[in-house]
DNA sequence: TTGAAAGCGCTAACAG
DNA sequence: CTGTTAGCGCTTTCAA
């Protein structure tokens, strides 16, 4: 089956050189060291014999496993981590490290096991992703080589992490409703056990108050299809006179429970109120009918930018970034959110 | 930052003992060669240093790297690979393997240049993990070294793989709806781009036939949940008594649109009809009302099973195995099926 | 500008 | 039963 693959010094007989000829021409530092015509035939016989060089005996002597290592509480099941772990293993990639993904399971599971086995199998960094947005305790093992948080933040903010922007966010999607006409806005769902629901509201109430206009009348709740649906009925079971002009939902699946309240009781999204989710969650604000406008969480730049400093920091490049990063969440114009028209009463 | 970690030597010193002999006692090959009372102050010496073996270095001198690779087309957008991946990294880390995941990023992309990049890295063994039954020609790098198909077969069928039993899994599900006291079964769905249709089709029709039933109606269709609608439309416009006694969906986002539809015309689902789903969506067939009754694949085991194989096949097990292993799809009792009431025309 | 030599940390064969 | 030895394939100093 695998035959016996060439080594350096297969590579440095068939060109007439030396082995460490080979190396400095396969990293890249042989100008300057390597004479010219020397560097081309080394570098045909490595393609003759299709050589690469073993990243383990590499590995062994620079004391590097071009590895880093990403542990998450949930990605399995998970519709977003997807996108963050492919942004992480883009970028590392490009920058020749490989990913390996230790996945908790579970998103209260104890990320310290995992990041012990990662860092026994050596790898030259370490990440640790979550799921959805929240407060951690950095892990001891996290601090034992480059590390960084994604999509979660440090308890002491004391330990570098990147997370969304929730509270711009929050702002933004105001401001696009605002810019719209509207002027009387609810909120629906999304309680506080999750910090991403407080920032979004904040900013939310931040453009409404800028712009001048009442603050938002609240109706908290859970983050599911139901919690959005329990919500509309409440806002819509009020004369037509009392209905706000938009609705901003905590996410995109109290976004789908407006709509499915609003579609079976014939209130038009658009026409009557404009509806906002949050997320851009796949297969979701993208299917129904109309499309929800909402916020796409940077879930991939989340992971790239991750990785960015991590390769950075272990490179020793300077790292003179704040500890915390904030990433922008880019609005997402569909079709659940148009200009204010006067409603018939 | 991460301060010089304990070698074997370190280990040997502390406890007057021999490299050897340390890695003997580290490797379980202890007995027999190194006295008992020197295996222990062996190991008390290693726990006190907390030593763990270098893996680069072992893998170099052993030639293996303990890893196991898999390339998938699309894991990070999909609601099932997750539970794939995880079968095989859980499955893999008991026999001491880390798995590391290339994904390819689009259904269609040609695998091959991931696969080589993890041959590059020095993988022990390779899955090609496809996120929806196909049938795929196997990349050359794949036979280079210990490999197997997941979710896919070989197009000439000479080349292992793990797939889920789909003709059973329809025959298993019309013989669920047969027992219930259903006699006419409708299809809706799943054309045959994908290799499950026709599958789950045929073992439908041999259920049907082997209970002297006549053959299911056919109203084939994509896999989405506006086909089921659609379906649901052409089905239920017809007069009562034409209508089936129960539906058989191509998969669940299918079963969802056909619950809409009956939802919104007052059908009553399993009252006036049963539907069934195929794959066991998470946060799909458990989230409606009523819960869809479906057959679930088996993405776990499989991931589990492949990744076992792979594995007892480098570390040289007799692997008399047959090359397609066929796994059940079990099925999932919720409320959307059940016993056959003579309907009120 | 080149090539020889010294390991990285580990395992496995072999001699004591 | 124990310890010594010879590399695995590579990188990086250092002397020629």
């Amino acid at each position: 089956m695998s035959q016996r693959r060439p080594t350096a010094q297969d590579v440095a007989k068939r060109a007439g050189a030396s082995r460490s000829a080979v190396s400095m021409v396969m990293n890249g530092n042989a100008d300057g060291n390597v004479a010219p015509d020397m560097q081309e035939r080394i570098r045909s016989a490595a393609a003759e014999l299709e050589y690469t060089p073993n990243p383990i005996a590499s590995g062994l002597r620079r004391q590097r496993s071009q590895m880093i290592g990403i542990v998450t509480d949930e990605a399995a099941s998970s519709p977003f981590a997807g996108r963050m772990l492919a942004g992480a293993s883009k970028a590392a990639s490009e920058r020749g490290y490989l990913t390996v993904i230790a996945d908790a399971g579970a998103p209260n599971a104890d990320p310290s096991s995992f990041i012990d086995e990662l860092r026994r199998r050596r790898v030259d960094g370490l990440l640790l992703a979550t799921q959805r947005l929240r407060t951690v305790d950095v892990p001891d093992g996290l601090r034992l080589q480059p590390g960084i948080l994604a999509n979660c933040r440090d308890r002491l903010d004391s330990f570098p992490s990147i997370i969304p922007d929730e509270i711009r966010g929050g702002r933004e999607a105001a401001e696009h409703l605002i810019g719209l006409g509207h002027r009387r806005i609810a909120w629906v769902g999304g309680d506080d056990d999750v910090d991403a629901a407080p920032a979004r509201i904040a900013g939310l109430q931040a453009a409404l108050a800028s712009a001048g206009l009442p603050g938002a009348e609240l109706h908290a709740g859970e983050w599911d299809i139901s919690d959005g649906y329990r919500g509309a009925e409440r806002i819509f079971e009020r004369p037509t006179d009392q209905w706000p002009d938009a609705i901003f939902c905590a996410c995109d699946r109290v976004a789908v429970g407006v709509l499915l309240y609003a579609g079976a009781h014939g209130i038009s999204v658009p026409g009557d109120v404009s509806v906002m989710g949050y997320d851009d969650q796949r297969h979701l604000a993208d299917a129904t009918v109309p499309g929800i406008t909402t916020m796409s969480l940077p879930h991939e730049a989340m992971g790239r930018e991750a990785a960015r400093r991590v390769i950075d920091e272990l490179e020793g490049a300077p790292t003179d970034e704040a500890a915390t990063t904030l990433l922008q969440c880019p609005l997402v114009a569909r079709a659940s959110t148009a200009p204010r028209t006067s409603r018939a009463a």
